[in-house]
DNA sequence: GTATGTTTTGAACACATGTTTTAATAAATA
DNA sequence: TATTTATTAAAACATGTGTTCAAAACATAC
C-alpha cells in the first residue's frame, strides 16, 4: 500500500526514467506530459504513478540519477584532469569539461543535465519533494550546482590570491561561468533559426568549434583573472 | 468580424497589456493562465480573446510594447551614453545600461524584458504568429536582442581591430554578454534560497551591488579582450 | 427615446493533463 | 497445482485551461 518499487533494476521503471530525461531536458518538466513519456518508454500510462507516485516524484529522479550519473563524475574528471597541473591549467581543464559536456550533444547525460539546469533556472519546480520540505531545484541546486561552482572558486582564489569566498573571487567564477553557459546557450538559441542570422551563424557556437570555444573562454578569463589580481594592489579602499 | 479593437488606447487593453507583462515576465507564457491575467487586471476572462484573438496573440502584444518602449529606448541610452568617448568608457557604457536594466527591478520594463528573454530562450514558443510564418521568438530575437549584440560586436570589433563579424569579435561579444546574463541569472535563482547557501549570498548580486558588479565585469571584460587582440599578432595562423 | 455599435459578462464547450481505479495478466511462492 | 504478489492495461475521474457564444450593459449619434 504505502510501498512502491524501489530503486532496482525495474525494466520498465529504468525505461521510464531514460525516456523522461531525454523529453524533459529537450522541453522542460512542464511541457512534457506522462502520456508523452511513457508512449515514448513503451509503457502504459499508469506507470509513472506506480513506479514514481507522481510526475513529480519521476522528476525527482531523473535528477537524482542524472546527478549521480554524471555531475559526481563530471566533477571527478574536472578534478582528475587538473590534477598535478599549475592552476591556469586547471582552469584550462576546468573549462574543457564544462563546455565538452554542454555543447557536444555526444555526451548525453552531461548535455542533458545542461538543458535541465536552463529549464529549471528560468522556471524553476516550486513544489516540494513528496515527504521533504525542499525543492527539486534547491536539491539539484545544492548537490549539482554548487559543489561545481564551489571548486571553481577555490581555482580562481588560488589564481588571484583571495579566499574562495572572497566577492571578488565568487565575481570572477561567475563571469567564467557565465560565458560557458552563455556559449552553450547560444548554440541552442540559434538553432531555431536557419541557417544563421545576419551574417553570424550557428556554427560559430556548434559542437565543431568546441576546442576554439575553449581556447577563446580560457584566454578570455585568465586575462579577467589577472587584472582583477593586478586590481588588488592598485585599487585604493 | 474579421476586425477587433486596434492599438488605441483602449483602458481594459492596456491593464491585460501591462498584467500580462509583469505575470509573464514572473512566471513565463505558458504558466499563467488567462484567468490569472484578467484577474490581476479587473478584466473578465473573455476579454483576452477580445481584444487580442488569443493568449497567443496577447503575448506577442507584450513582446511588441515591451521591445518597442524599452528596447529601442535602452539601445538609445546605450548610444548616447557612449557618444565622443573612448570605446573602452563605450563599453563600460554597455555593461551600465546593459546590468541596470537586468539586475535593478526598479527598471521594471528592462526587468521584465529580460526574464522574458530568459524565459523564451529556455523554452521557446514554437507557434508562429497568426498571419506570420515566424514564431514569437524569432521576432524577439531579430528586433530586440540581435540589435543589441551587433552593437556589442562593432563595440568590440572596435577594441580589438577585427570586423564585427569577425569569429573573434563575437565571441568576445558573447563572453561580456555571458557574463551579464549570469548575474542577472544568479540574483534570480539565488533568490529562492534565503538567507544564502554555503556562505556566499543573494547580496553579492543583488540591486544594491550593480556598481560593483558593473566595474567587475568592465575590468574583466576588458582585460579579456586585450588578450584577445593581443593574440592576433602573437598566434600563427 | 430609439437605434446602432462597442464593450462586458457569465456560462458553456472542448480538450489536454495528472491521477485513480479496477480488472486482467504474468511471476513467484507455498 | 493453488495462492499470493507484482506488473500491466484500459477506462474513467477530476481539474485546469484556452476558447466561444449569446445576452446584457454601456455609450453614442440621430
Amino acid at each position: 500500500m504505502d510501498t512502491f518499487p524501489s530503486n532496482n533494476d525495474h525494466e520498465t521503471r529504468q525505461r521510464l526514467i531514460l525516456a523522461a530525461t531525454r523529453l524533459m531536458a529537450e522541453h522542460g518538466f512542464r511541457r512534457v506530459s506522462i502520456r508523452e513519456i511513457c508512449k515514448e518508454a513503451g509503457a502504459n500510462v499508469a506507470a509513472v504513478n506506480y513506479y514514481f507516485r507522481s510526475k513529480l516524484g519521476l522528476y525527482a529522479e531523473v535528477w537524482k540519477s542524472l546527478i549521480e550519473a554524471t555531475m559526481e563524475q563530471t566533477h571527478a574528471t574536472v578534478v582528475e584532469e587538473g590534477k598535478g597541473k599549475s592552476p591556469e591549467e586547471k582552469l584550462r581543464a576546468y573549462i574543457r569539461v564544462q563546455l565538452q559536456a554542454l555543447v557536444n550533444e555526444g555526451d548525453q547525460r552531461g548535455f542533458w543535465l545542461g538543458r535541465l539546469v536552463a529549464h529549471e533556472t528560468s522556471e524553476p519546480t516550486l513544489e516540494p519533494i513528496e515527504g521533504s520540505d525542499r525543492t527539486i531545484w534547491q536539491m539539484a541546486f545544492e548537490r549539482g550546482i554548487l559543489p561545481k561552482f564551489l571548486y571553481l572558486c577555490e581555482l580562481v582564489g588560488e589564481l588571484i590570491g583571495c579566499p574562495a569566498n572572497d566577492a571578488k573571487t565568487i565575481y570572477c567564477a561567475a563571469s567564467i561561468q557565465g560565458q560557458c553557459l552563455m556559449f552553450a546557450q547560444a548554440k541552442e538559441t540559434l538553432k531555431h533559426f536557419n541557417p544563421n542570422v545576419a551574417g553570424f551563424g550557428y556554427s560559430f557556437f556548434s559542437a565543431e568549434n568546441t576546442e576554439r570555444l575553449i581556447a577563446h573562454v580560457t584566454e578570455f578569463s585568465l586575462a579577467g583573472v589577472r587584472a582583477v589580481a593586478a586590481q588588488q594592489v592598485e585599487i585604493h579602499s
